[in-house]
DNA sequence: CGTCTATTTGAATGTACTCAAAAGCGGTGG
DNA sequence: CCACCGCTTTTGAGTACATTCAAATAGACG
């Protein structure tokens, strides 16, 4: 029925939002399907941002290049997750984001006319949709805590903990940007862990 | 008309929220008034936060004790600005943050119940409400970016040009703890950032 | 196989940290 | 008005660890 819709959209939609497979079904029809290739930016600083991205498959960095000229990736982003810049697409602002893809992906889009149409027809994914938003504002002011006071050793071990699967799809360099260190600092680190797990 | 409400809030309902005069009156009343003194707290680690509350005069600290039992301040809230926690009022879950008075203070506040009323007699400003929290989205979003990129002497520099307001109301040492460095290190690199003025 | 990129290793440097102590400052009570 | 107390900020010395720059190794991909 669902075909190559990724079953935790799927059962985000039934959870989450409470939609019935009716529902689920009719509110995927407002969706375009793109496929992006690695490497390519489906957002660039100075681009307004023209879509609600849903990823289907595959994963995506989002980055800025800060004052020094220095990418700093600000979040990477896995099936089921959105990616853009919802700044810039509410505001109909030019970006500072660029997101990527990290490997051949499949995204949903809605643009601001879809998803306006989507909302009306299915009025349980506007409540989804600000949902959503709320929970990764509160995701986020967890991810500041842990910046403003975590060793880089604990910035790492927790992302190892909470998403092991970064480290099979993400090169650790784009990683040790993540955790705002050098690559460098970030494979010692790796060292100075396994050895010290060697020994115990 | 609306005495000892603060200016700042009746320009963003007006503005932001694009309420009528009479709008806002109505609003208003939906809020109940209380005073915080100094020192005293509004949300404990522990217990569920009961209020959508608006700074109507002073300011506070939110803050997290991390794993080593270290304060670890996110954000000061001045006039305006909403303190609490958001992911404790929506979900009813234990908070995780402490808010803290830093002056003799004054807050509007809305239970869940008086919020709904509110959005219910006044639509726009459930509206105006989701922007908000867009809008702390965006600018944490932009805040993470900083932890993550700059030294310490940048993000100092940054918030002195962002925020003049916080070294006239705020300790060092708290803001010292919002930079994420200690109190010693926020010293020293006042005394250079002092003397390179005095030189050149 | 060769090229390009990612990761590791090395040595030297810088800067924030810890612990400790002194100095500054504000408020209270005698 | 002054002395004292608690709290904040500054200063000092030594250490730890991330950084830089450079080079070597390892992997991926054509």
């Amino acid at each position: 029925m669902f075909e190559n819709i990724h079953p935790l959209i799927l059962s985000r939609l039934r959870t989450t939002a409470g939609l019935s497979d009716g529902e689920i079904l009719e509110a995927l029809s407002f969706f375009s399907r793109r496929f992006v290739e690695k490497k390519d930016y489906i957002l660039r600083a100075g681009e307004v941002c023209r879509f609600r991205s849903y990823i289907n498959r595959g994963c995506f960095r989002r980055y800025m290049i800060d004052d020094r000229g220095k990418e700093v990736i600000l979040n990477f982003a896995f099936e089921e997750w959105w990616i853009g810049d919802l700044d810039s697409f509410q505001n109909q602002q030019p970006s500072i984001y660029y997101a990527q893809a990290l490997e051949d992906s499949e995204i949903l889009c809605l643009d601001a006319a879809q998803l306006e149409a989507l909302c009306e027809a299915v009025p349980k994914f506007r409540v989804f949709d600000m949902k959503k938003i709320e929970n990764s504002h509160f995701a986020m002011l967890k991810r500041l805590a842990m910046m403003q006071s975590s060793t880089p050793e604990e910035k790492y071990l927790a992302l190892l903990k909470k998403y092991p699967e970064v480290f099979q799809r993400i090169p650790l360099h784009y990683i040790a940007s993540y955790l705002g260190i050098e690559p460098e600092s970030l494979s010692r680190l790796r060292g100075r862990l396994l050895s010290r797990n060697r020994k115990s």
